[in-house]
This record gives C-alpha cells, sequence and structure tokens, in this order.
DNA sequence: TCATTTACCTATTGACAAAGTAGGTAAGTG
DNA sequence: CACTTACCTACTTTGTCAATAGGTAAATGA
C-alpha cells in the first residue's frame, strides 16, 4: 500500500470541506462525526493540513477549518505529498543512494523511476474539483 | 511503499536468472550470495516461485531453479502478483465490500480505481526481457 | 546402497511504523 | 471571564515485514 489511512482520511476530509464552501468554519469535531474518523487521530492530519496551509484555522466559538483556497487548485499530489511521508512505490528509489547499495547496477531500478514518475504525475493531474465530479 | 522486499528480490533474483540461461540449473545458496540476500529468507521467495510455476526446480547434486521459458515471456506484473499480496495503492480498494463501508458513497474511490488499473496496465507491459536491455 | 547435495516445510523472533488513545495547554470569541 | 476551539506531547496497541532457526524430504552421483 502506498497511501496509508492519514492520506486518504486528508482527502476525504479536503473534499468533505470543498462541499462546504460558504466560508463559515468547520469544527473538527464536526468533522469528525460526519466522516466517522476519530475524533483524537483526525487531529493530527488537520494540523499538518494546517501547517502546510491548505486550510485556515481559527480558535474559540465559531472556529475550525476551511479552504484558503477553491477547489481547483489544489492537486490530489499536494496533499498527498503533505501527510504521507513519500509517494514512492518502492523504498529503494526513496532515500537517496544510500538505501540500496546496488542502485547504480541495478537492472530495475529504471523501471520503479518510471513508475515513480508516472504515479507523481497521475497525482498532480487530479484536482479537488475533479473529485467533485464524480457521483 | 507498494513492493516490498520480497517482490523486489524476486525481481531481481528472475533477472539474474535470465541472465545466465544456458540450462544449468543454480542452486540457492549460488543465488543469494550473487544478489546478497540472506539465504534464507531467499528460500521461502523461491519457494513461491517455483509453486507459481515461474521456474522449474530441480533437487539433489547439479540442482537449483532456472526459468522455464523465455524473459519475454514474464511480466512483470506476473511475478509480483505472485510474490505481493496486493499491488493496490491503497487497502479500501483490495478486500472487497468489506474494508470500507464508504466505498459506495465515497468521492474518491473512482480516483484510487484508476490508479490501480494504471499501476496493474504499467507492471503487465514490462517484461523480464525488456529489464535485460536496460544498462 | 549410501552419503551428499539440494529443495522444501513450520515456527519463532525482532524491528518498526501505522493507527489510535489520553490528557493537558494555548488561543480566541461572545 | 467562561466557553469553545485548535494545538501540543507522549504513550499504547497492533500488525506486518524481514529475517532467523532448525528440521524433513527428495534426488543425484559414486
Amino acid at each position: 500500500m502506498i497511501v496509508s489511512t492519514k492520506g486518504r482520511y486528508a482527502l476525504r476530509v479536503m473534499v468533505g470541506l470543498a462541499l462546504r464552501q460558504d466560508g463559515e468554519y468547520v469544527p473538527l469535531k464536526e468533522i469528525a462525526e460526519s466522516e466517522g474518523i476519530s475524533q483524537k487521530y483526525l487531529e493530527s492530519i488537520m494540523t499538518l493540513l494546517s501547517k502546510g496551509n491548505l486550510v485556515d484555522a481559527v480558535h474559540g466559538k465559531g472556529g475550525g477549518y476551511r479552504l484558503n483556497r477553491s477547489p481547483e487548485h489544489y492537486t490530489v499530489g499536494s496533499i498527498l505529498k503533505l501527510t504521507e511521508g513519500s509517494l514512492s512505490a518502492v523504498s529503494c528509489t526513496t532515500q537517496g543512494p544510500a538505501a540500496c547499495q546496488r542502485s547504480e547496477c541495478c537492472q530495475t531500478k529504471p523501471m520503479w523511476d518510471k513508475l515513480d514518475a508516472m504515479i507523481d504525475s497521475f497525482f498532480e493531474s487530479v484536482t479537488l474539483a475533479d473529485l467533485l465530479k464524480n457521483e
């Protein structure tokens, strides 16, 4: 599995927020309930999204989270890259040459690199707005 | 990560066997040493490949493993599917309807399905012979 | 036939990250 | 100033991957 729950939850939450773009802030508790995600676990995800400047966060009554731009300006890739460490299909391409001593002569590495590039461009080609179109 | 060491080792071993297609059987010990893989761990992988009928195995002196067809008749997909349980990028598309209750209404699922299909067709499009061409 | 070589089988361990839990602190609002 | 909300730090659980360990069965060559 390339994408963990963290990334998948993040994506679902972003879709959820995109559906209620009325300028209101949505409190974490409400998001967690409507998506059926543990409130505490979701906290760590929302903090990531907030620090990565994908959403605005406001404290106090009437506060919560909301998108800070329109859905077509978020790529799926930008969301996943923030929450997942790496989107690479294999570990040997991730951490530079240190990870695999054989990377120089490895007959399979070019294929992994090609796959990684393909996956990356796929995620960059899909926006939040595209996801909203699906039924 | 979508592909574990099991699958990557399997692929490297198959490439290694493809490079020495002289009809000789190559004992596990020799494969393990030339690839720098733990002998015992490799055992479990070779058993998979043998049971999946990707290689022939022969006991006793002069025995070992060898390919049972030419490299262009092995797709990377066929090798990885045998060693990896699933090549899916996310767990929610894998195990039928039991895995995710929201799969019916999930706005992101169509994207995951599309990605899985893309990855699958990529792996099916590459053969062992293609890997040998790379420098 | 028999010793050696080889593949095959079952179980266990260690390491590590993902997923979720718990409790407290700081900031902002009405 | 009380209440609501986000934010922070740490811990626990769980599960899978990777590797290890020790044995059994099959085949071969002498």
